[in-house]
DNA sequence: ACTTCGAATGTTAGCGCTACCATAACGCCC
DNA sequence: GGGCGTTATGGTAGCGCTAACATTCGAAGT
């Protein structure tokens, strides 16, 4: 075992030995504290004030090397952990951005919650995970509980938000960054890109290709109906009229797409291509199809949306829409920390675009 | 409007006229505070003192119902949202707890930080996510960084933690909850199942199924090792000397598994079925199976780990090991939130078990 | 009538840190 | 040699809340 040599001097005890020796004169018993080493533990081990130790830890720079290095023995001989809850309250900075996701399991924001943890902890922010699920009931809870926390910033992904909820980030001056998306009257900062734009681009890609018969397997999401209705009614427009479509339960799984897809069979429709809401879903109806023996292409194509990790690795690796999460990650971040230090963050919104990936689905 | 019967005394006030008539005199300005409304600026609008806002808020069955909504009044107008930072300095409850996850993109651990946040959001605690990725490098900054926010409670999932930072988990004193494996030394509180014991029951499981020129494909991750340790262990002493074996990096992904396959082939090794470290991995095998022609099982059997949503939905039905990722994860807030309510635990290690789940790719 | 108790509310003193100002010591310039 | 930066450090006063007692007052017990 490494060695304990210093052990706290007994600052705490004077309180309690006054009780013992005049109770009835003690005006109450000290309050426990946390038993933690506290800064000034360490900077009377150093023989320094508590705020050259805070210096030392947040700004070495101005403190003299000699002293500098008195405390850091110190820190190191204690164990002493900064407590950020404190400094947080002093500091008005509590080193917490929250980000809000529907759900994680639906896989899809998982690369931009990646990103925003690696970005964050870079800059030395933890993140607070909520989840508001695509119900959006608990959402006005999950806020009070985010907001109370102070974080220094908040990145909402793909929720549709209460106006009550809108009204109160809003109120907590709070740097907020909307994501997944671009709304046309954003709360603060946002990037995203336009769903509809998607749709209406995919129709035009399939349409070109020389699909005809086109149907939708969709998620139950604000979305994804945003897709649909570009992808829809720029298909109308073409003068493809009829789009059988099977919309199913948010977050999408591999189940969904084939049962869809199988929905989508039973009720006799023609079609030559399935576009999918999500890559998850593309590759149910991929699975689907394989199942009955058709042929993908050939038979049925399939066009996924997200371009997730394994979307190039199916059989028939998947034609669909790529989306940078992690850019989108990246950039929520740098809003937040560009704002947070007081840095000139540009345009407050962001289209990051999107990408058809052609291969081998359609 | 309801009666403001009792106002407390004008006690904030005095600094400011001081300031105005005596500029001279004052020692310093007073420091700004974040703008927001306080607790005081609520009790002064209610006309009581601030503990009783504090506890109107906290434990209502304590104030009488008539100032209970005066008070609730006063919060609604002032739009106050408590600043959970200052209550955790002074209570020394910072309503968060931690959740240290390798990453989240293997999606092994979804279901548990799903469920995780799940019970923690219900008990009035907010989950922090941290990312160590599977190198360990940045485990003990981020162990600090945890422990410098002082919460309620720490969930470790899947990491293998250096002496240092488990030193250091030990030290600060805070409920830890180890998850997905058996160690024999826990920290503190353990939920989890024998890696080990997985790996000797597949290779039972598909010995007795015939299967005699078994392969692995494996991520390059502690706990994958265990099975795989397990599995050849077992294998061995039921006569089967060799087996062909893929290292990929973990996280793994469908595309590991497709190259892994294909590697295990190109080796010219002769084999009937292929033990992966994950659902994907199996999934992706599969996948370049198919790709090539071969028929599943017939040709070569596929099995996995995990049994995540899509196993039952790849064609041929993915035959896996079942893990209750969603059970783990209550259990571990179970255990956390017991510990911090003083409720008895019981037993400090729990061994939730798994099952293989037979289905049509063995 | 007088303790005794409990319910409702108040007073005081921090929790551990940092912002803000003050101070001390040392050049350096004209 | 007095004024004025510069550098390193310290003192004080909070940040907004809650723990721990203290107090008040009416009801109940003896």
């Amino acid at each position: 075992m490494s060695t304990r040599s210093f052990p706290t001097p007994p600052a705490n005890q004077p309180l309690a030995s006054q009780l013992a020796i005049a109770p009835k004169r003690t005006r109450r018993a000290a309050r426990r504290g946390t038993g933690d080493t506290t800064l000034a533990d360490v900077a009377k081990l150093a023989g320094v004030s508590a705020i050259t130790v805070s210096r030392a830890l947040k700004t070495p720079t101005v403190v003299a090397p000699e002293t500098l290095a008195r405390i850091q023995e110190a820190v190191a001989r204690t164990g002493y952990v900064p407590n950020l809850i404190a400094g947080g309250l002093a500091s008005n900075r509590s080193g917490l951005v929250a980000a809000l996701v529907p759900t994680i399991a639906g896989s899809v924001f998982l690369d931009t919650v990646q990103a925003l943890t690696d970005a964050f902890d870079q800059a030395g922010f933890q993140l607070m995970l909520g989840q508001s699920g695509y119900s959006g009931s608990r959402e006005d809870a999950l806020i009070n509980a985010i907001v109370g926390r102070r974080p220094d910033g908040i990145v909402l992904t793909g929720i549709l938000h209460s106006p009550e909820g809108r009204r109160r980030l809003l109120a907590s001056g709070i740097p907020v960054v909307e994501t997944w998306d671009l709304t046309p009257t954003p709360i603060d900062m946002l990037i995203g890109f336009s769903h509809e734009r998607v749709g209406m681009e995919v129709a035009d890609f399939l349409y070109a290709k020389g699909y005809r018969r086109p149907a939708i397997v969709t998620a139950e999401d604000y979305r994804a109906g945003l897709r649909r209705f570009g992808f829809e009614h720029r298909m109308r427009s073409l003068g493809v009229i009829d789009m059988p479509t099977r919309v199913v339960q948010a977050p999408t799984t591999l189940r969904h797409g084939r049962e869809g897809y199988s929905d989508l069979l039973a009720s006799g429709a023609a079609l030559d291509v399935v576009f999918c809401s999500s890559d998850v879903l593309a590759h149910g109806v991929i699975t689907e199809a394989q199942a009955r023996g058709l042929r993908v292409p050939d038979d049925v194509a399939v066009m996924g949306f997200g371009d997730l990790a394994f979307a190039s690795f199916t059989h028939p690796a998947l034609t669909t829409v790529h989306i940078d999460g992690m850019a989108i990650g990246h950039q929520a971040a740098r809003f937040i920390i560009d704002r947070i230090e007081g840095t000139d963050i540009g345009e407050r919104v962001r289209d990051i675009g999107f990408s058809i990936v052609e291969r081998d689905s359609v």
